[in-house]
DNA sequence: AAGATATGAATGAATGGTCATTCATTTTAT
DNA sequence: ATAAAATGAATGACCATTCATTCATATCTT
């Protein structure tokens, strides 16, 4: 009913600028009409209300991110390789979009915990591709029979996380495509000296 | 100043406890001030506005906690060792007060980005144990000398911070310092399969 | 020692500015 | 001509902050 509908596409493209730019506190329901040149009243035609505009802009812009991350991904046979893949994709993904990048690890963040209960249900996705890995990487034998499923996809997800984030904070001054390979490394190898450095 | 005056500390504990139960945007400061019986305006007498209850709160938990920190660590004369030790009164510290891990996990991250700016302030020292403890490793052969400290700080704080939040998000139906010998494993090991699985 | 005076901590009702949301009306499409 | 889509001014709820006033305690005066 509203994925194609040009205005509703309109709304959160002029929402990700909007909020990027000015942040989220000043990121009026008016000034996020005005940006996508739509009547305030509009927005609540395409939109249950604000909230709904936040969602909404995750569920579009990660969604869609989920499911070319797993097709990618299924094309690739070791862990370790799909496990880089994952890496170097989540990092073009935000690097090819700095405002999209703003929002998600900043400005969404400081909604209230109900909003971010939603977006964790859209995170689920990506969640459950990074458990595939792991589980496959312990089945054949490249990673650590032992590993904590949760805990393992948590330190993925975390230092990932943890990456973008600074990176962002850091008002982007270096390359974030070129940390994928010495993050992949760390999430393999840990802190720890190891044989095998080399990629 | 104000250290040793007792109201100061009546709202900033009833602070705590009134956002951890109600959420940041319930935590209007009328209800502080009843929780700390106080009157609204005696609130500011003792900090200059609402925002400035949340960073001061943040200070005094946080900062007294990195002193113990520094001082246990320095105890310890091995990196893995002192990583071990972050990790325990990391999960300790945030699991015996679960109001404090409501409202530094959940809560304290609604705040706009001028005052997460502040936070970081806060949050530098412990980061420099951190990158204190990764640079010690390197230098005695027991971590990867090849290392990105930047990156390595990111992972180990990365991994605990998103391991904190699951388990606070999962309403802490699990013992997080059970937690402490896997994850501690994890960040020294990584995901891969290495000799030295035992601790 | 008793009263007079000063201090400043504490109070809480009132204020004022902000914005999300609504809806009567207009415009566009079929 | 009818329905559907869009408009944007008006509304009203919300809540941080202010400030005139109170009150308990300390200090001074005789």
């Amino acid at each position: 009913m509203k994925r194609n509908k040009p205005k509703y596409m309109q709304i959160i493209d002029a929402a990700v600028t909007v909020i990027a730019e000015n942040g989220y506190h000043a990121a009026q329901v008016s000034r996020i009409a005005k940006a996508a040149g739509v009547a305030d009243g509009t927005i609540y035609l395409y939109f249950k209300n604000k909230e709904d505009i936040l969602v909404s802009l995750f569920e579009e812009k990660m969604g869609s991110f989920v499911g070319e991350l797993e097709n990618k991904i299924s094309k690739i046979s070791t862990a370790s390789e799909k496990l880089h893949k994952l890496v170097e994709m989540h990092f073009h993904h935000l690097a090819s979009d700095h405002h999209l990048a703003i929002v998600t690890q900043l400005e969404l963040r400081q909604s209230n915990i109900e909003l971010r209960v939603r977006i964790n249900g859209v995170l689920k996705g990506y969640l459950a591709v990074v458990d595939h890995i792991v589980k496959t990487g312990m089945e054949s034998g490249e990673f650590n029979p032992g590993l904590d499923v949760r805990l393992a996809r948590q330190m993925i997800f975390g230092t990932i996380d943890e990456t973008v984030t600074s990176w962002i904070m850091n008002d982007q001054k270096y390359d974030l495509l070129q940390l994928v390979n010495p993050v992949h490394q760390l999430l393999i190898n840990g802190c720890g000296y190891s044989q095998s450095t080399l990629k």
